[in-house]
DNA sequence: CGCTAAGCGGAAGGGGCCATCCACTTACGC
DNA sequence: GCGTAAGTGGATGGCCCCTTCCGCTTAGCG
């Protein structure tokens, strides 16, 4: 498992734009940023692009998909978030390495509205993202075995389950205010609990789900 | 607690119509339920009419505002929830009582996408359905107190607990196809592990919610 | 400094949904 | 039967969003 070397150049497609569109383009994303934030991923463009001080048709221009935006939005963030995965891996104690890596997520997920929706949205044409994805997913599979050789984890969990606490957990986090914050904290405390190996009584089989093979519905 | 009094007589309001706009309305009825359920509670009014084979202007002369169609339409459905929890209450053991209630809710929500929604937003003009709501609410915290006085549920679990898992089981009965499915009764038994008072590790605060005060945002 | 291609923004076309209005039809009391 | 009030459906206008097009502006090279 490298360092984190993940994203090689910052955006490789705003090389060879003129200074004042670069510029532009900065400002689409730092508005994109924030109002998936805090509205969620269907924000209208309109919106963006005003919140950017440019007209729609620079958006467009620049972006020609909404997901291409999303994608790039939220490169960074992924990445944020791969390397936090990697960051909880070094604790040497395994349970808490799994514990951490989960809170962290879920932090993320509660600070930004748009992450997880993103995270777990497919995006057939964004490679980049399933690269980021899959480096993600397999340092959390590594933290995963640690945590089930240690005896701490239960031996029936499955990498779908951390998805369906990622789903749960993005529904409480759309909360309005104070809710969400706790709701979410307390989620995860709950399910955190459930998942330790001493209190394991069988499961009903786990749904067919993976963070590789997740099939949400696309953001339209 | 009574026995299942609950709705008085069918549908008041379908008193003083003429035989056949009666059966429009009920057909309307049939219709808005089974779009709700397989579409969520936000399909197109229009979508509901042509299913039923009126035109919209029936419907809206009949249900003046989408609230009052889900409303009339759920009655049904909260009633049956309410019914579930209450026959859950007769079994002898408590806990089994607490994991049958919450199992069948769950299933309920599993069936019916468009239930749980209805069923955790706010209708601030539907009285019946608060009434329903507080009887549904009342029988669950009697089956709380008894698990928690039998020692089996955890002494810090709250109501809002419960609006916790129906609001993340929720979002996962939305899944598409098998996943809702198997990810629903999954989390499910995830959750009523941890919600035994066996494995009581210390938890952050609920989060502001009961089943009465629930704000959702309401269906637009 | 001037030319040109790159970049720009607003307007406009298109689609979906909501909600209302109105001219026609029909149940049903007498 | 028949008159009438209740009931009906489709057309309509308003709103919001997406996306494209087009005439104007400007960066930046020579």
């Amino acid at each position: 498992m490298p360092g984190h070397p993940s994203r090689i150049a910052p955006p490789p497609e705003a090389a060879g734009l003129r200074a004042d569109a670069r510029h532009n383009r900065d400002r689409i994303l730092d508005a994109a940023r924030e109002a998936f934030a805090t509205r969620g991923l269907d924000v209208p463009m309109a919106a963006i692009a005003r919140r950017a001080g440019v007209g729609v048709a620079t958006l467009y221009r620049r972006f020609p998909s909404r997901e291409s935006l999303v994608t790039e939005v939220f490169a960074d963030q992924l990445d944020a978030c791969g390397a936090a995965v990697e960051e909880a891996m070094a604790d040497p104690d395994p349970w808490r390495a799994f514990r951490t890596a989960i809170e962290k997520v879920c932090a993320m997920q509660l600070a930004d509205r748009g992450f997880t929706a993103a995270f777990l949205t497919a995006f057939p044409e964004a490679v980049d993202f399933e690269r980021l994805r899959a480096r993600a997913e397999l340092c959390f599979a590594e933290v995963v075995r640690r945590a089930k050789d240690a005896g701490q984890l239960r031996a029936d969990f499955e990498p779908a389950d951390l998805v369906l606490l990622l789903k749960a957990g993005n529904a409480i986090a759309a909360e309005p205010g104070e809710v969400a914050a706790a709701g979410s904290r307390r989620l995860v405390a709950y399910l955190l609990q459930a998942f330790r190996a001493e209190h394991a009584e069988p499961l009903p089989p786990a749904p067919p789900l993976g963070l590789g093979h997740v099939y949400a519905p696309a953001a339209r």
